[in-house]
This record gives C-alpha cells, sequence and structure tokens, in this order.
DNA sequence: GTTTTTGCAAATGATTTGCATGGAT
DNA sequence: ATCCATGCAAATCATTTGCAAAAAC
C-alpha cells in the first residue's frame, strides 16, 4: 500500500479547502482542488505556470487563468503566501510557517532560508507608519552556485 | 543664493558618473547624467516611468529604454539599487545606507523603514547554499492607512 | 433553475529588443 | 572617423479581463 501518507495529506487538504469554500458560500469545483492539492504536495514556492504544468500531470484541460484566480482565492484563504515578484514572475508558496528566501539576480532561482529574523521593530515601525496587520519577509539577493560558474 | 546645497551634490553626482564611466571606458551622456542627477534628488524610490517624468522636467526628449538601461548601468555601478518588483513595477532606490521596505498590498505604496535588522544569520546561510556576495532587505507587507479606509 | 466558475481569446502594462541615426570620444 | 548610446517602434512576457458555455448548487 504505496502513497498512504500522501493520499492522506490529500484528503486532508481536500477537507480543509471545501470546508473553507462551503464558510464563504463559494464552490467546490475539481479545478480548484487540483490545484490546491497540487501546490501542497509540491511544498515549495512555484509561479503560475509551472503550477499548471504540475497540474496538468493528474488533472488536463486546466487553464492558466483559472490557476491564477485559485491562487489569488487560496492567499485570501490564508493556505498560501505571495512570496513576491522575481524575474517577472511572482511566486507563491505553501508554507505558512516563518521563513525566508535567497533569490538569485541572475537567474531567478529560489531557495528556501531557515535561519531566524527578528522583525519585531521593523513591524512595529510599519504599524506606527500606518499599515495594518503587517507580516516580514527577508529576501536575500545574490549570485547562486550555477550562475556563477556561467 | 538659494540651492547652493543642491547645485554642489548635483556637481558631486555628475563627477562621481563620469569617473565610474571612465574607467569602465564608458560613455557621458546628457541623459545619464540626468538621470543619475534625478534620482538622487528625489533620494526615494522611483519606477522607471516615475523618474522619466521627473527627468523630463529638466531634460525633456529623454525616452524610457534608455531610462531602462541606464538604471540598469547604475545599478551594475552601485550607485543604485534594485527594491524589488511592487504590482509589477520594478522600484529603484538611491538609498545605498542599509534600510528596509513596508509595501501596500492593496496599492503598492512603498515607505522606507529605519528600524535595524540583524540579517546575519540568514545571509551566512545563504552563503552556504552558494550565494555569492549576499545582500539582504526585509520587506514587510500589510494594508496602508489610506487603502484601509476606502 | 439559478448563479458561479471555467476556458478561450483578446487586452493590458511593464520591460526589452532591433535597428537606423545622432553624439561622444 | 569610430563606435557607443539614443529614440523610435515593435516585440515579448506575465497577468488580467470579457464573455459565452459548462458545471456546481
Amino acid at each position: 500500500m504505496p502513497n498512504s501518507s500522501s493520499e492522506k495529506m490529500t484528503r486532508t487538504a481536500d477537507r480543509q479547502l471545501s470546508q473553507a469554500l462551503r464558510d464563504r458560500g463559494q464552490r467546490v469545483t475539481p479545478q480548484r482542488l487540483a490545484i490546491h492539492r497540487t501546490i501542497r504536495e509540491l511544498d515549495t514556492h512555484v509561479s503560475a505556470e509551472e503550477l499548471l504544468g504540475a497540474v496538468e500531470e493528474s488533472v488536463p484541460g486546466v487553464s492558466l487563468p483559472t490557476v491564477y484566480s485559485t491562487l489569488e482565492l487560496l492567499e485570501e484563504l490564508g493556505l498560501i503566501r505571495r512570496v513576491g515578484s522575481f524575474n517577472g514572475r511572482a511566486l507563491f508558496d505553501p508554507r505558512l510557517d516563518p521563513h525566508h528566501h535567497a533569490v538569485c539576480s541572475r537567474c531567478g532561482r529560489v531557495d528556501d532560508l531557515e535561519a531566524p529574523v527578528d522583525a519585531a521593530p521593523a513591524l512595529a515601525e510599519a504599524r506606527r507608519a500606518g499599515y495594518a496587520e503587517p507580516s516580514a519577509g527577508l529576501i536575500v539577493t545574490g549570485v547562486c552556485a550555477a550562475c556563477r560558474r556561467s
């Protein structure tokens, strides 16, 4: 019985999203379930197009506009976070626990950083400046190993 | 004799850029001087289009492609930093001293944050992950006062 | 049955590119 | 005189939008 834990995760993800959608009076569609399931399985930051590629392997025929609108929806529901826009493409991250990112200024590669960062003073300053519910993310920019070689 | 200090700043900026360009065997053009001068006078993060607007007031007829290529050049020369891309538009910052940014997730407004952030552990982790000459910037995301009202 | 969501195709908006002319060296 | 930088127009690329058809409720 392979994949039992991943199957359980999928069922959990499906239930979680279905619940959230019903609570808001929105509809549970196979596209939404597949997109949510897939980004959770990938468990890393992806662009809309990368995600579409991964989704198509299990549920063919999903369109890019649907991926975009679903990502926006999932962000509103607090199930994913928009990491930022690198090399012109927006990245979405299913990781909700605090972590940061390293970005290659050459190729746009992104890696997770687990090192802790004390953002409290910056968050307090942002609140003072009028920003509501502020959240902080550190972006480290540099040239990745692969790009340095070429 | 008004503006004497701003005139001095301008002359300093012009000399600095001219020097850097000659050192690299590149040409000193009125457009490059005007663009560099203007972003330094503005002394905040600007988009390419905003900067063009400000440049045109003193030197008409500058084109957007020239602004883009000059911003890229100034970044290579270390005279400005690319802050990031918010709401689809890239922002460039003439401030070279360490500081961070608050961004409105609604309207894209950006404010400087002066609060100190200890990024050393994250920078070390990025280096370990293969990133050369890493530099860190904290992005605080929230809804600004103006957007909250509407 | 009614209303939302989807997919398609087209629109948008920032940034980039190709190329001929003008300007800096 | 040489070669780089500029301006223009067109291309590109990610993302958004309008709308008719399909699916969820």
